[in-house]
DNA sequence: ATGAAAGCGCTAACAG
DNA sequence: CTGTTAGCGCTTTCAT
């Protein structure tokens, strides 16, 4: 191969966009896209160096990133990673599990870590667990096919086999949304039998003695509605009924839920809902039927969803700071990727109990 | 290596959870997972067999099958589909690009996008553009750097090097949620302008002569608005004012546009929202305000999110039938990955106005 | 600062 | 039906 300067630098041919077809066909299996090959060639350089330009370019002269990079143009060339991470055991790929797109509580989370890590040059990598076609375990099986570099999981409870998968994959693992003392590695999240204890005794200690709850068939609400019911009971209160609504809800459940309870002859003072989406159909069933909130009837809600403030201004409600969780689950994966150490890898977020009544 | 049957079909050998560590380490960069050969050696067969066992496993005998698939469970294997998609130039994965995961719409038409691609193997890695630190242009090229098989885009305006680069990359490609007259490849969406003029004629049709609007600073939104304007001027129908408000909307965006509209002094008749969230917004603000919906201000949505049925009854809207548009495209996209020939590949899905306003 | 050689884990293509 | 051979495109390691 010839390496004169202009060749070498790549000045001149203002026609030579694309590598020339080579003689005859280099390999029968070749995919036809531009490869570090083909830009080390119209650069006039090694392949490693073409390798350098893109992974580490303080290792090479300012001549040659300005070659190699004026060729990379040239020829469109765009990296592939399923080599490179196969090479180099590092796909810049992080996954996330979540139970569903359908609800806003999770989007707040992951909008933010997928914010994060893409600023630091990781992609993240969806995968959905709450579909019937997709157990738990097959998802997981699928994503550890791609081996990211670490995996963020929605929840603390997981099978025993996925514990197993997730260990031997030995990259950083982080759990969000909940608490738990035996974490597989990092955990950012809040405790829900806090929230059910303290929504409990905030509704008592407002003279609140007649309940009723709308609880979504999910693991962790129904977390909160047995801690909720506990400290009821230690109150000398009375739960009158439940609702159980299958997720992800919807407003209508909600509206549905708070019907049927009346239309079951429950007249409840209160109502802790498990979500605020489902609490959005309580009021707005409440008011459809005239009744004044919280005069007539206190609505409780949960995770303080954006559109519930606004929406009815009468909402109370359990702040979970979503946002922080999920940056704050980035911070300590970035931290542990880039081989930092990671003062603190147990994050209690903690929560709020939102007052709106008021309003 | 020995190939006596017992060894060949893996019969027995309690303990032999884990390939014995062979000899001198087989080589100084082996990354410590289970792979494809630690499988073969144990089932005592050659490493495309097991392949076999996973891609086309009628082409193995049931003996074979056996024997191989209790390696793989003895050891753990996790099939590397880095390096199977780097040899086959097939990743299973398809790449679906989306403003942002903020808005209800663009979720509603991923969800069932996903189910389809997973029920068929796929799995589907989403993209989000709507992000500072990522525009559009370097989303694609990490998104590429993966090699998917397919892509789905939101939206038919790219920049030409995105245009370009998709040529290049020689997969299919769906564009959603609009038409145009040039499609990269397929497409499945719907006319936003004939929406804007529908609505206008719907609006004027009922004898509403005084309009606003509250819209996003969306491109699609923008298309809607500017036929609507037209419309109305061809029936000489007034819009009093705008409403601009950044993306992505809430729902105090709505009720805050409600309220400037009237400190302004403006006194609509009906108002046209970019969507349903700043119609729920424009709903709560008129009835704190008390105004009655539609008797004192008509309201339009776009897009017919589930939780707007169900908060405020009096909303109409434009009903997009999100969910058919993931699955069409998935249908398509999925005819075209298993090379069956696909019959209609510009798809209008169509959209409907839905009166809720006399409930 | 740059390059040569070796191999990451898998599958295509061809034998047998 | 199963195995052998030869890469896929990249990075690591070690020379130079």
């Amino acid at each position: 191969m010839v390496r004169s300067p202009s060749a070498r630098l790549g000045r001149k041919g203002p026609s030579n966009k694309v590598p020339a077809e080579e003689s005859p066909r280099a390999s029968a299996r070749s995919t036809g896209s531009v490869t570090l090959g083909d830009v080390a060639k119209l650069a006039g350089v090694s392949p490693i160096t073409v390798s350098r330009v893109l992974n580490r370019p303080e290792l090479v002269t300012a001549d040659t990133l300005e070659a190699v990079r004026r060729a990379i143009v040239q020829t469109g060339y765009v990296p592939n990673l399923l080599a490179g991470g196969l090479a180099s055991s590092r796909t810049k790929l992080v996954a996330a599990i979540i139970p569903t797109l359908g609800n806003a509580m999770f989007i707040d989370t992951i909008q933010p870590l997928n914010d994060c890590l893409s600023a630091a040059g990781y992609q993240l990598m969806l995968g959905l667990s709450g579909f019937p076609t997709t157990c738990e375990e097959d998802l997981l099986k699928a994503i550890l096919s791609r081996r990211p570099d670490a995996i963020v999981l929605t929840g603390v409870n997981h099978s025993s086999e996925s514990r197993q998968r997730l260990q031997a994959a030995r990259i950083p693992v982080v759990e969000t949304w909940d608490l738990t003392e035996k974490p597989i590695d990092m955990l950012v999240g809040f405790s829900h039998e806090k929230i059910g204890e303290a929504v409990a005794d905030y509704l008592t200690g407002r003279g609140y003695r007649r309940f009723a709850l709308v609880c979504a068939e999910d693991e962790r609400a129904r977390i909160r509605r047995r801690s909720f019911l506990a400290a009821l009971a230690r109150q000398g209160a009375a739960c009158l009924a439940t609702v159980d609504v299958p997720t992800p809800t919807t407003v209508r459940m909600g509206r549905e839920g708070l019907a049927r309870l009346l239309s079951d002859g429950h007249r409840p003072e209160a109502i802790f809902c498990s979500s605020d989406v489902l609490a959005q159909g309580v009021l707005a069933e409440a008011q459809s039927r005239g009744l004044t909130v919280p005069a007539d009837l206190a609505v409780m809600g949960f995770a303080d969803l954006d559109f519930a403030a606004y929406t009815f201004p009468s909402l109370s409600t359990v702040h979970v700071d979503r946002a922080a969780m999920g940056r704050r689950a980035a911070e300590i994966l970035l931290a542990r990727l880039a081989g930092r150490a990671v003062e603190e890898k147990r994050i209690d977020i903690g929560f709020a109990i939102v007052e709106r009544a008021s309003t």
